[in-house]
DNA sequence: TTGTACGCGTTATCAC
DNA sequence: GTGATAACGCGTACAA
């Protein structure tokens, strides 16, 4: 049975100084003797001392947590959607080193308020937001600022976004150059401003290159893709271009093309946005609007563990294509 | 300024109790009258309390807090792959209603054994362990007895696991009797249990069936399949079924066949394993042994939670087959 | 069954 | 620059 933890009075003890002199040189307190810090610290590496996270809140009132939150239906939906993998990736990479800890919460929207509050009271480092609705979080900012909302979805609120509408330009350009003609859009859902950007971002480029635009309705997932691709080709059989508002939809549209006889890409081309890991995964490999999901969303912690996230607080990142198989010239 | 959370000490007062009767009411302890904990509770939901997670845990030692311990070389590879979506989408069910937090650790093997000693240290309910070595496994459980490892990395660790072999000899019958003679096999990294018995079940059931096997090694990636799929191609341009070790894998080999004009599933046969939300997105949709990834893992942190996780505790899952397009009779 | 008193490991406010 | 000392909010022997 090895002893338990050292605790500060061992490191004290063993550095011949006080708790509070130990303290303040483990936490890079300036006010500590260049030499006594040198023998603290030590002291700390000899006995393998760890602070006890528990008692540093209790007594600083501040918790070493980032929390994550996510509005999604169910946890099944959560787990499936590569987005979040990304997100998670991302905020843990901001996390390396500084030995905070991320708190995930996901819960549909109708639990979602409780949740935010809870949030709001943990005395948490800082939030970062992913669907959370306007209201939510407009009502989540006036009591707590430390947050950053993963796109645009309230101006108020601090948020991360990558240029969503030149992402879908980028897509319509990129098609209309290759000679495709008629270019269809299916969206994602509709209190969702990032798709509302990237849908935005396909009506402008259309009206541009003198195309006539059409376009259905989705919801981010691969049957929205399937179904709304199918309600495409009713109204337009001869389509050759479909733009996806997520490479999830998108490979449903892939999907839907093929089994009513088309080839993809040399009847139809299909470009998708995330460029997520499954856009290199399908068959043909799919064209996808990149957007860095991973950066914003490190970056975005970043700030928010520095304290450095203020009202009016914003960032852009510049989305690319990505070009696969799924849009090659025929 | 709303005043700050309420304490205990005001629940108390509000009940008209002393803080520990309090306390006790709170933590369900039975030495409490039914009137006082009515009362106590009752406070408890006018005052809108919560109990301090610090406190609690500096208090009692424990720390309401689930560890999920993932050894993957990078984050960008742990953010890519759709199974620790799944896994963590199980280990959220387990948590839910409880108020356990759930903690993430992502290291490359080589670090992995100091985060596995931080953990151990922590006093946290207990710990998941998924693709740690056995080396590392055992040590880790030597100190810290609340572990499960999802999937058999070491014997004497407790564990939770899918029938891997039983998996891949279903994916093997289902060819064998569609009448596909040629069956090869993509197998996962030498070091993954999981990987080995996929690879053990191919084995024996081609040899039940009086098949010749043939297999190449593989990565659980994309592109591990992809290189597979080229050096069986090679050696046997005639083979008319492939079975993946992962679904990631299969994407790959799909890939491969298509860019060498052999078409899926009339010339060639894929069956992926995990059925993962990858399965259903490709094209041809994949046929794949379906692993209840989620289920593994939420019954083995609920034995954790409650405490019933001993040594020799280890539970096994049924495989399936889900068929889908890639591997439908021609 | 209930209340008193102490301790958990740390930070922060004072004096010195 | 350093050292006592008082919180921080809660759990829990122990006494009543």
């Amino acid at each position: 049975m090895p002893r338990s933890r050292p605790t500060l009075i061992d490191v004290a003890r063993a550095a011949g100084v006080s708790r509070s002199t130990a303290s303040r040189a483990i936490n890079g307190q300036p006010s500590v003797a260049p030499d006594v810090r040198a023998r603290v610290l030590q002291a700390v590496a000899a006995l393998g001392y760890h602070p006890d996270s528990a008692a540093r809140a209790l007594a600083s009132g501040r918790v070493d947590v980032i929390d994550l939150v996510v509005v999604e239906q169910d946890l099944a939906t959560f787990g499936a959607n590569p987005f979040y993998g990304r997100v998670t990736a991302g905020l843990l990479a901001a996390l390396d080193g500084t030995g905070v800890q991320m708190r995930l919460h996901v819960t549909p929207a109708r639990t979602a308020s409780r949740v935010l509050d809870d949030v709001a009271q943990s005395g948490s480092l800082g939030t970062l937001l992913v669907n959370v609705p306007a209201a939510l979080a407009r009502r989540f900012h006036r009591r707590y600022r430390r947050v950053v909302s993963l796109g645009r979805f309230a101006p108020t609120v601090p948020y991360s976004e990558s240029d969503n509408a030149r992402g879908a330009a980028l897509a319509v350009r990129h098609l209309a150059s290759a000679g495709r003609r008629t270019i269809a859009f299916i969206d994602g859902p509709p209190w969702n401003p990032c798709a509302g950007q990237r849908h935005a971002g396909y009506l402008g480029t259309m009206a541009e290159a003198g195309l006539r635009p059409m376009w259905t309705h989705g919801n981010f997932r691969r049957q929205g893709g399937y179904d709304g691709t199918l309600r495409l080709l009713q109204q337009r059989p001869d389509l050759d271009a479909i733009v996806a508002a997520c490479d999830m939809t998108a490979t449903g549209a892939i999907q839907a093309l093929v089994a009513t006889g088309r080839r993809v890409p040399d009847d139809v081309a299909v470009v998708g946005f995330d460029d997520s890991v499954l856009a290199a995964l399908t068959t043909p490999p799919l064209t996808s609007v990149r957007q860095p999901v991973e950066e914003m969303t490190t970056l975005a912690v970043r700030d928010l563990l520095q304290g450095r996230v203020h009202d009016g607080w914003h960032q852009s990142f510049p989305t690319s294509l990505t070009v696969r198989a799924s849009s090659r010239p025929t």
